[in-house]
RNA sequence: GGGUUGUUAGCUCAAUUGGCAGAGCAGCUGACUCUUAAUCAGCGGGUUGAUGGUUCGAGUCCAUCACGACCCA
């Protein structure tokens, strides 16, 4: 059995009295019928003091935030989901004056009265009624620091939502983002539906799988690693609009831009490339923008973006001869491209060929980038689900769009010719069987349905949390997932 | 995986060279009918993340471990 702390003693004793008083320990509704912002939005600063308004009769429910007590007189703030207010209990106005002295801070009351405002002219609900709703047992965080550790903020951000406004107001920008989106994909005919998330094959990109089991079939299955591969089975199927909004899971490390488990948006549209594409991204980002931050100009880790359309284009193989120093020879010819990096990046000897490419671009373009930028026309060794680009050799027709020095989104015109996936599937089915164990297996079952014949289409996958983090201005993923994976807390045994 | 760094009361933080573990808020008792980080008087509250070591003496030094943060790969 835990040790009761004195400070939850004091609560379990005041919820005695409380109930002695007459309440009742966990009442079951509380009918409310207003809320805090909503009546400072209908009598606004600045007003007159000592106004009461009797006929605004009023209740609202929430948490208990602040609490001075000045004999017979208390002035509290009562915070619900919109916003505080304060309270005004005055013992000539409330029956059950003396039992006011038993809630504690971060009780959830309700209270009922009508407006009036101070001697300051601040306006507050002068009580005639309160009921005790829940008692919290643990002291709330200060409201004045907050919460600091960061630690805490993650692990119990519960606490976080009710003291850091700032907090609370990511995730409701996160949600808008998410709505807005909906909404725009709606609004062009796109078709929103749900692919598995248990997967016989986890394909779609290149990741190490969460792998679970399933005991009445007796398999393992992985936890997908993207939303590609069945969306693309529904453009076969003849959905020529789809889209999924949804959790993916990629078992690796953990820092400022990554997370196990992240939120994706895949979109699939039939019958156009990704020129389509680009120009739904431009509108869908820069109409975002306007949506959220009221602009398309949008401050980001003390930058200045611009969100506006069109996006400027940066095209990858001549991007690397232009900022890699001493780069010059194609680099798709990997053999070169091995000893050119052999000599001058030693620390990328495991580093298979193919790789180098995004090594060397990682380090000295995606750096440069910081308004958004269309990266267009990835070499065909990096991009195994793309379309070859129709006049250029080597490359293919996708475009990733950059900004403040990292990815936000991914593209291209979607390889439909069965037998060049097959042989690009085959490439990275060798490659795991050599050890690398982010490369998928063969997924003949997608195979299969390519045969039957996917439309010409265009596709687009983006992070929804990485999106978050421009519009809400965070620098770390974490701070836009309402609950990121952390490592259980050790408790020692007691026995 | 490597480097740096953090963990002290419910919260936010102190603690000099290794020398009695402290403050503010929160809590408890009392006062107070216009406060808003309310104020005033008094009182409690600690396995200093864990384990071991050095030492007359460890929050402080050393080692290992746990969980974070930042930087790098």
């Amino acid at each position: 059995m835990p040790e009761i702390h004195e400070q939850t003693q004091a609560r379990l004793n005041n919820l005695s009295q409380l109930e002695a008083a007459g309440f009742e320990r966990f009442p079951y509704a509380y009918p409310k019928t207003h809320d805090a912002a909503a009546l400072h939005t209908k009598f606004a600063a600045p007003l007159e003091p000592g106004l009461e308004w009797l006929e605004e009769k009023v209740s609202l429910a929430g948490r208990i935030i602040s609490w001075r007590d000045t004999g017979k007189l208390i002035f509290a703030d009562l915070q619900d989901e919109s916003g505080r207010i304060q309270l005004f209990m005055s013992k000539n106005a409330i029956a059950q004056f003396d039992a006011a002295k038993f809630i504690d801070l971060g009780d959830i009351i309700g209270v009922e009265g009508h407006l009036m405002t101070t001697k300051t002219g601040m306006l507050s609900v002068k009580v005639t009624g309160f009921t005790p709703l829940v008692k919290s047992l643990h002291p709330l965080p200060s409201d004045y620091y907050g919460l600091a550790d960061k630690e805490l903020r993650y692990r119990r951000r519960y606490l976080d939502l009710i003291v850091s406004p700032d907090s609370r107001k990511t995730f409701v920008t996160r949600s808008k983002i998410v709505r807005f989106i909906r909404n725009f994909l709606d609004a062009k005919n796109f078709m929103e539906v749900e692919g598995p998330t248990l997967q016989a094959i986890a394909g779609g990109t290149e990741a190490k799988p969460f792998l679970t089991h399933h005991n009445a079939l007796s398999h393992d299955f992985s936890l997908r690693i993207a939303l590609e591969l069945h969306l693309k089975r529904l453009l076969v199927g003849g959905f020529e609009r789809v889209y999924e909004i949804g959790r993916v899971y990629r078992n690796e490390g953990i820092d400022q831009t990554h997370s196990p488990e992240f939120t994706m948006l895949e979109l699939y549209w039939a019958y156009v490339d990704y020129e389509a594409i680009m120009q739904l991204v431009e509108e869908l980002f820069s109409s975002l923008a306007v949506e959220i931050t009221g602009g398309t100009q949008i401050e980001y880790a003390s930058q200045s973006l611009n969100f506006a359309a069109p996006f400027a284009r940066l095209e990858y193989v001549p991007a690397l001869l232009k900022y890699v120093p001493d780069l010059d020879f194609d680099p798709l010819e990997l053999d070169k491209l091995r000893a050119f990096c052999d000599a001058r990046y030693p620390q990328w000897k495991a580093v298979p060929d193919y790789k180098l490419l995004d090594k060397l671009f990682g380090m000295y373009v995606e750096p440069l980038i910081q308004n958004p930028t269309f990266v267009i026309h990835h070499p065909t060794v990096i991009s195994p689900l793309a379309k070859p680009h129709r006049t250029l050799n080597g490359v293919t027709e996708r475009f990733e769009l950059f900004a403040s020095g990292f990815e936000i989104a991914n593209a291209f015109s979607e390889l439909n010719d069965a037998f060049d996936q097959r042989a690009r599937f085959e490439a990275q089915a060798a490659r795991r069987v050599a050890g690398d164990d982010e490369a998928p297996e063969l997924d003949e079952d997608f195979l299969l349905a390519l045969e039957y014949g996917m439309p010409p289409a265009g596709g687009l996958g983006f992070g929804i949390d990485r999106l978050a983090m421009f519009f809400t201005n965070q620098t770390s993923l974490r701070d836009v997932l309402l609950f990121p994976l952390l490592k259980p807390e050790r408790h020692v045994e007691t026995e």
